[in-house]
DNA sequence: TGAAACAAACCGACTGGTTGGTATGTTGTG
DNA sequence: CACAACATACCAACCAGTCGGTTTGTTTCA
């Protein structure tokens, strides 16, 4: 009656619109704001539709968080290649990711909705795996003591804004990734 | 009939049950598990009981921040009586606060379940002020820019071990930290 | 070719369960 | 007695998930 019933069926496009809903939903509003109503109302299909593509909720952020995870990968590669110097080459690209306006960046201003992923377990399980995947793969270049510091500190970096959702939490954002990259100069 | 009804009122005592039993769930069981229920239950007293005590459920878990946040500011203070160097002795403390194997440090087997904590808003806002308040408090001995990045390394190590929850995600958190104090210790 | 037969996509109403919160009664205590 | 400290019984809201049925798309076969 409303819009999907009469319209054209296509299947991959409704796919595409409940997982591009259901990210937009976490990130403008967190957490508790992805209900299987709102994403399915968000993509103007029912409930029962969105139940017809993805078995459960689960499996439907699931398919999200992996989506997101690609993107990282990829951005990931992007700027490994862009990055003439061997040393520290992941852990410079890490930087980058981490700080950008891009996704759930420092510089986005959707970071603080970033808790809604800190607290699924799939994209725990996915981070771990994909982390300790690429520490083994870059391990010739980025397996130095200082380095894991280094990246460490993007990660504290990133979960202060995401906690404290505050501009003003770091003096200068800019020169505290310009610093962490300058540590990363050296073998 | 069961028990609070009608034994000896102690209306303190009841209120600390409830606020540790809070705790404990979210340690324990993680966000998901606090619920005034299971709150309530734990301590002993009916869900009417406790609104007695507390005007909401968030109320309580605010009050279960605030203890917690009283505790970590404490501990802070402790560790900075025994360090006898100045420069970074803020820095250092936080660090020992971060890889302890109390509360929801990293040593703790129960960091996993910190993820309770990222995503209380009040806890996020008690965080961002108290933090805050803290550097500047400390801005002649730990205003170093090398100790900010010391600082966020820890958030970063403890981040991880949260999302991750995964004892072997360090090589050897012993090394990391005392990596991390050693880049403390020069002007 | 064309229509019957089947399958996939989707609707909409409903359910069982859980949750935070309230209204009101009962007991202990100063 | 009066009031705080509880218990009991309820409610309204919400949420993930189900189910029978309807519409559209595709295949089969005469």
């Amino acid at each position: 009656m409303t819009s999907a019933h009469n319209r054209k069926k296509q299947p991959e496009l409704v796919r595409r619109l409940l997982l591009d809903c259901a990210a937009k939903l976490a990130i403008e509003g967190g957490f508790s704001a992805v209900t299987v109503q709102a994403v399915a109302d968000g993509a103007g299909v029912t409930k029962g539709g969105l139940f017809h593509h993805f078995p459960s909720k689960q499996a439907l952020i699931d398919a999200v968080v992996q989506d997101l995870m690609v993107q990282i990968d990829a951005e990931i590669d992007q700027a490994m290649d862009q990055d003439k110097q061997d040393y520290g080459c992941f852990t410079r690209a890490y930087i980058e990711l981490t700080f950008t306006d891009r996704h759930y960046g420092i510089g986005s201003p959707h970071v603080g909705k970033a808790q809604a992923l800190m607290v699924d377990r799939e994209f725990n399980r996915m981070w771990s795996v994909w982390l300790t995947g690429r520490l083994r793969r870059h391990a010739e270049t980025d397996a130095d003591p200082m380095l894991e510091i280094v990246r460490l500190a993007a990660d504290g970096a990133w979960m202060t804004r995401v906690i404290c959702d505050d501009h003003e939490i770091f003096q200068d954002v800019e020169a505290l990734r310009r610093r962490l990259v300058g540590l990363t100069r050296r073998p």
